[in-house]
DNA sequence: GTCTATAATTTGATAGAC
DNA sequence: GTCTATCAAATTATAGAC
């Protein structure tokens, strides 16, 4: 058997770390940072429990990347959107469609939405996740601009524009819950439904 | 000093039942319920640990206790309001006004919201409570029922009802888990924009 | 009724064999 | 790179004093 290379084992290192991550999305998403054992992690991915310290430094460091990556994705996903050069109410109705989509095509989509839900939500986490949350306010800060944008076009309904955009993200936030709670009984609500309330009459 | 008498103790016995429920609350909703610690329930209410097991037999049945009251008031409220003698779109302006006024006003409605939400997710419960909570879909039934007869009297636009029904209970528990997460700087949304989901133009 | 002390388990994390 | 064995700390639940 011929040694492997090391562009081999870095190749096997990088997946193994992403299957780690990937095991422990589902984990935490559904357990929560605090009620999901490292072992719980080790056994939904395969792994021994021993080697995922060969991987991460702690079970923080886990969930860290995680939000991290939650952030990230998220934000970047409402500045592109932010960026297409479009009508504000084109926008919106991109937005809402891709979400939606996601939500319900991809699991990990609706997993990332389920942490930064319990993320927020918990008072007791590690100071350095504190941290990442802060810039989670990135896409509720970019709908306020689309929605102001809209208003102006005549295109959004007049109104608070903080009120129209609590409820619209509370309700996508919503459903990428609900899509986890129901499984295959989750029947997706037509992304039309959702921009009744921001459409203008 | 004179003696406490029966019904002296029965008072202090359900008043201090009551303050650990609450307390309870606080904590499970903002924590999960794998990651409640019994020691936090009896400090966040000001009790020893030990006495705890005085109330309750044990961390679950505190748990179960919150998850059947929860389940109960919620589908009572919708169902009192389904019997309203009026029609269909006022009892869903009525169960809006309600429900937001609550989860703004009263704390612990929020919390139940949240339990609610925590315990559809995740996988790992008691089987107690998976019982229970198979009840819990009363009140979305209550509201697939109010919509089915608000759209044959015209008042509810046309649509899939089980969308239409997903979309806006989804957005009520969304504000009620943004509310507890925002807390001070969360701006409660006007009824009128979650209405618009529902309400035929 | 309420507390403190403690027993039995479980957990996060490490060490060392392969 | 991956596993098993093990430690130190934390957790649920109980026992017994007041």
């Amino acid at each position: 058997m011929t040694p492997r290379s090391a562009q081999q084992n870095a190749m096997i290192k990088d997946e193994t770390r992403e299957q780690i991550l990937s095991g422990a999305l589902r984990v935490f998403s559904h357990r929560g940072y605090a009620a999901t054992r490292v072992s719980d992690i080790a056994k939904a991915c395969g792994l021994s429990h021993g080697l995922l310290y060969y991987y991460f430094q702690s079970k923080d460091e886990i969930f860290t990347e995680l939000v991290r990556r939650a952030v990230e994705s998220s934000s970047n996903a409402l500045l592109m959107a932010e960026a297409i050069p479009a009508p504000a109410f084109q926008k919106i109705e991109w937005i809402t469609r891709e979400v939606l989509s996601n939500v319900m095509t991809d699991a990990d989509s609706a997993y990332y939405f389920l942490i930064m839900t319990q993320t927020s939500v918990t008072d007791v986490l590690p100071d350095k996740i504190q941290a990442i949350m802060k810039q989670s306010s990135v896409p509720f800060d970019v709908m306020l601009r689309i929605v102001a944008e809209g208003q102006i076009q005549d295109s959004v309904v007049a109104g608070d524009v903080q009120q129209l955009v609590t409820a619209y993200w509370s309700a996508i936030q919503g459903i990428a819950i609900y899509r986890i709670a129901f499984k295959d009984n989750f029947q997706m609500p037509d992304a039309d439904i959702l921009l009744r309330m921001l459409r203008a009459v």
